[in-house]
DNA sequence: ATATATTGATACACTTTTGTCTCACATGAG
DNA sequence: CTCATGTGAGACAAAAGTGTATCAATATAT
């Protein structure tokens, strides 16, 4: 009949979004910044995350729900797998406020998390090689070859987000036509 | 007559080999580890590098300096701009090992390394300007776009190297295609 | 061989960070 | 209102990191 946890709920997720945006710029913060970033007491942050371990773990396991979220509902769409892969292009230049942070953090040791980050990869590549087969992707290139390609664009995107005048509409079009036909001309 | 600095250049030299591949993937690393991971004593390593942010500077401006260098001689040579945007893309392939643990620093504070990188940037920009009024990239794309791309690619070149098969000149290849073409077939 | 410079090890003081604990206060559910 | 729970502030101890100084050992140039 009620919620399982009314009072926890706002300022656990207030202190979370807080530390996934000071850690982003500033992958050394200590605790202390994160709670005060938050504007919450240092004992309160404590309570939440024994460790610095248990946030960033937090915060990337939540990254990698929302895009299970989104993978979910992209792949079980009936389209083809070019148009998954651009709507998996989307949806991650759209997380990156969830994933950025992930980028400047030191190796992850974490194997939960690596066993989470090798299966969407692993899905990813799927897709990758019936994109191949159908002839959208080029079948002449090594599929890993492809996630880093996907990768490094989605971070080209995240970046001119951030630092530029494009916004996120247009970083998704130019996204997308990079990922499909480079920079030459548009034929 | 004589070199000028024989002593220091060896150890100064290993230390900054060794610095830059520690703090590549641990970013958080202290003074004591970097130490440690060289081989050599603390009380040397501070007699070079007064503070980390010494060591980090001297690895920038080095890294920033090999760029130039490779620079100069690309934007000397009479070919296109789209050949000089790709030999572009073949240093800073090789450029991997000095540029990879700046990705993964905190913001850049220090003016001098800014206006050097700002300055690297405008030279870019200006040679994906010229090869946009020659048509070899498509003009109606934002320039800044076009640098992030580049980044971006750089990266994904990074990273297939480091964690794949792909040796780097497969990789150069696959970057400049990747970079004109996109990941579609090339006819 | 000898003077000079570099090095490693160690000790030391200092600061920052971490993690625990206590207590008074605030807040929301019943 | 009352009571359980969450919270902020602060004290506290322990650990890690930083930066300086000293000294004996080593390597190098002449």
């Amino acid at each position: 009949m009620s919620s399982p946890k009314p009072r926890q709920s706002k300022a656990r997720q207030a202190l979370l979004d807080s530390a996934k945006i000071l850690l982003a710029d500033n992958p050394g913060a200590s605790f202390i910044e994160v709670a005060e970033t938050a504007g919450i007491g240092r004992a309160t942050l404590y309570r939440h995350f024994p460790t610095k371990e248990d946030l960033i773990r937090t915060l990337t396991l939540e990254a990698i729900e929302k895009t299970d979220d989104a993978a979910k509902t992209i792949l079980a769409s009936p389209i083809s797998a070019q148009q998954k892969i651009h709507q998996l292009l989307d949806a991650m230049i759209e997380l990156g406020d969830s994933y950025y942070f992930l980028t400047r953090l030191s190796e992850v040791n974490d194997s939960e998390i690596i066993t989470h980050l090798e299966r969407q990869n692993k899905g990813l590549e799927k897709l990758i090689e019936t994109a191949q087969q159908d002839g959208s992707i080029n079948p002449a290139l090594p599929i890993s070859w492809v996630t880093h390609v996907f990768n490094g664009l989605t971070y080209s995107a995240w970046t001119a987000i951030a630092t530029d005048e494009l916004n996120e509409a247009e970083v998704k079009t130019l996204t997308r036509q990079a990922f499909d036909h480079g920079l030459a001309v548009t034929k």
